[in-house]
DNA sequence: AATTTAATGTTAGCAGTGTAAACATGATAG
DNA sequence: CTATCATGTTTACACTGCTAACATTAAATT
């Protein structure tokens, strides 16, 4: 028998939400099919987030989370270049692996992270792991280091959204030059490129 | 008086919507209200459109267009890498400046740009343009073309996104240091940025 | 332990959406 | 002049986010 408070339902919403917005994409999740599949009426959901938005927020915390862990590098060991192109593979990697959830992340759909104290936490805890990378590779500058942080960020954050328009999603892809061609071999030499375009930017 | 047929309504629904999806983001843009802006009735856009993607696509083709424009360069002049520096920063203006458009462009609201030949060709014209500027910058392969046409435009790609996830719209920041700082630095720095970064990439 | 309160659930309903079907009008081709 | 077909309208359906009013029960207070 099922008693009438579900228990847990906030958190079964977000991982229901994760799953879906990754499935279908975000655009497709409905608040009403979410409730139906937690076996919960349709305004339930609204008793923890008060507009989709913030059940986007929360999905996105999700995400920005497994995105730390995923570029995550051990910090006892001394930081080389290597490390920074392992990390920026695996946030490549990360992107195209969980496309859906890498748009709720960086579109629109949530549209100020400050209204939202957890998102920002685990966005700016994004930043910060990458941040404590450079700062164990080269002892510079604070300045020097964001700037540095930015870059890589920039560079393999547009990777992302490049190799994905040219639909390289999977291994295959055509013949010839071009830039369908091109991005499927960056995106199957992508430790090679990082390391060439890295290595203009800093010298260890 | 008015006419029943109205005479001129495709062009003039994809203009509005150009302007609204500028104005407040593609998701705020609806059919009806869009009919209504156009004096005619609620479904007549789909007499020109087949479903809601296929005005998206429209109004993306125009971005892209749009975006040709921004990063045009003269073809007769010799190009330096001090052109495409000029380009990358015309790319990243534009992205920050039409923000909704680009989103538009870039996200997944058009899922597959294969079914709107019009996209198809102003997407692969946009490409075309910054490949015969690096043809024109050296003689290489076209392999090695199309891979710097990837790397730059990767950058400024994901530069775009991390510039406006960090909330830099105007010229107005934050003192200290971190991401929102630096990448205010960035932005107001672009040539410098990207001369630095394409240093890496080409010797001319 | 009894009672109040607040958190969490339900039902009903509004205004808005994309889109399909059936019909109306009128420009154009035969 | 007439038939056709592109383009417009009306109506309707299933779906959406969200609100308000009400129900249930867990937790706090007395």
């Amino acid at each position: 028998m099922k008693s009438y408070h579900h228990g847990n339902l906030k958190q079964e919403l977000i991982d229901c939400a994760c799953k879906l917005c990754e499935r279908d994409g975000y655009t497709k999740l409905s608040i009403r099919s979410l409730a139906k599949e937690s076996g919960v009426s349709q305004t339930a959901p609204y008793r923890h987030f008060e507009t989709k938005e913030t059940l986007y927020a929360s999905v996105a915390t999700e995400g920005f989370k497994k995105l730390s862990i995923a570029c995550h590098i051990d910090a006892d060991k001394k930081i080389t270049k290597k490390h920074l192109v392992e990390i920026g593979c695996n946030y490549i990697e990360f992107g195209l692996k969980n496309a859906n959830t890498y748009d709720l992340m960086f579109g629109t759909a949530v549209g100020n992270f400050a209204e939202y104290p957890e998102l920002l936490e685990s966005a700016n805890s994004t930043y910060e792991n990458m941040r404590l990378s450079f700062s164990k590779l080269a002892s510079d500058s604070d300045e020097v280091i964001a700037f540095k942080c930015i870059t890589l960020w920039s560079m393999v954050h547009g990777l992302v959204g490049i190799l994905r328009k040219v639909q390289v999603v999977g291994d295959d892809f055509e013949e010839g030059v071009g830039p369908i061609s091109t991005a499927s071999f960056i995106a199957t030499n992508l430790e090679d490129h990082l390391d060439k375009v890295l290595t203009g930017l800093i010298q260890n």
